[in-house]
This record gives C-alpha cells, structure tokens and sequence, in this order.
DNA sequence: TTAATATATGAACAATTATTCAAATGAAAA
DNA sequence: TTTTCATTTGAATAATTGTTCATATATTAA
C-alpha cells in the first residue's frame, strides 16, 4: 500500500488536457510551425514554403494549434496571418530544446 | 517569397528529438507516472496502484520514460525503485500546466 | 460576370501507439 | 530444490493520427 497523502496527482481532466496540451507539441511538422512563428507572423502560403510542405498539410495542422490555443490569426483579403498565442508556447519549447540539448 | 533569415530554424534533427520528447510527455498514463514520481520514489507496483494501471501497462510505459531519460532507477533485490531523472522533468510538467490552468 | 489565388475541409490510407494477455526473467523465501 | 513475488518482454489488437488528394469556400483581379 502506498501513502498516497505524499502525492499531489491532479484530476483526471487536468492530467488530460496537460498531456493534450503535450501531444500538439508531440509533431515535427507542428514544431516547425511553431519555429517559425517564433519572430514573425507569417501567412500559410509561407509557412509551407519554410517547412517545405503543401498549403494542405500546414492548414490541417495550424487548426490543432489553434485548437490548443497555441497559435491566433488575423485575416487580411484572402491571406490569413498566424502568430504565436502567448509567451508560453515559446516557453515550452525552449524548456523541451533544454532537455534535448544538454543531454 | 519568405525572409528566411529571420527564421532561426534548428535542423532537422534537433526538431525531431524536441517533438519526440514532447511526445512522450502527451500521454496521460505517463502524465501520472511523472506527476507520482515529483515528491517520492516509487516501485513498479506502488505506480500501478496509484494509476489504476497493471504492473505489465506502467512497465511498458516506465521503458519509454526511460528512453528519453525522463526517469531513472535503482534496484533493491527484486523491487525497482523509478525516480525523476532531473529537474527539467517537473517544470516542463509545470510550464505545461500553467498554460492549461490559465486558459 | 469569370478566372485566379489563398485557405480550409472531408475522406481515405498508411503508420504509429497504448493496452492486454501470456509468458519469461530474476530474486527472495520456504 | 521449488514456490512466490516483482518486473519485464513480445505479440496481438484496437484506436489514433499525419499526409495526400480532391473539392469547397472566400476574396480579389480581370
């Protein structure tokens, strides 16, 4: 048996919607749109160029960011600008690269 | 065309071992494996009872968290005692939390 | 109006993955 | 030794997911 008084578990939604949270990160592509947003807002047409893959993909991808709240956009005519939601997202991903890099 | 020279991209490899890593941080048997281990050592079976998992499910698990040396071990006779591997664990853990908590 | 451009969407396919179950280790107890 | 206990491992299954392709929507230009 164990003391379960020494553990601090969140419920079941928080522990969820954290490892929610985590698997949006869990993608190259996504990490790259994320990248790629760091210093500029950029529409989709550019961000499949920088990535290197279709107008598609990246549209299928941006929605779970926005999702996630991870990204926002404004609309301009036809051309749709994405940037990073908040300060956050940066904040992951740089912790991510930390653990990555030092190893 | 994009201003690439504004976009600091890391290369391929490094974006693919941040998104392996946040992969592995998106999954909620493994959200409360590391959740159970911030304050306490803990063996294989005292994780099981804290998840509601069986051994075979959190051991499956524990291998993937070692792999990306998220935990670490030590063994006393046939009991495994699992711990986090660093500090770096828990404020990803943190960093991931805050952002769902003030959303 | 029609044509062209930017983005979004839905379905389909392939690939990955978490859990279960059964069996195999490995270590201590009888 | 044999038994028991803790953990690991491999195969199988079900479920999830990223990309592609075709198509749809929306905006601007001609």
């Amino acid at each position: 048996m164990v003391n379960q008084s020494k553990i601090d578990m969140p419920s079941d939604e928080i522990i969820f919607d954290i490892a929610e949270l985590f698997k949006v990160f869990g993608d190259s592509t996504r990490m790259r749109i994320i990248c790629a947003l760091r210093e500029n807002e950029l529409c989709v047409g550019d961000i499949a160029e920088i990535t290197n893959m279709t107008a598609s993909a990246i549209s299928h991808q941006l929605r779970i960011l926005k999702q996630a709240k991870l990204v926002k956009y404004r609309k301009e005519g036809k051309i749709v600008y994405y940037s990073l939601d908040d300060d956050h997202v940066v904040q992951i991903f740089n912790k991510g690269r930390e653990h990555i890099e030092e190893v």
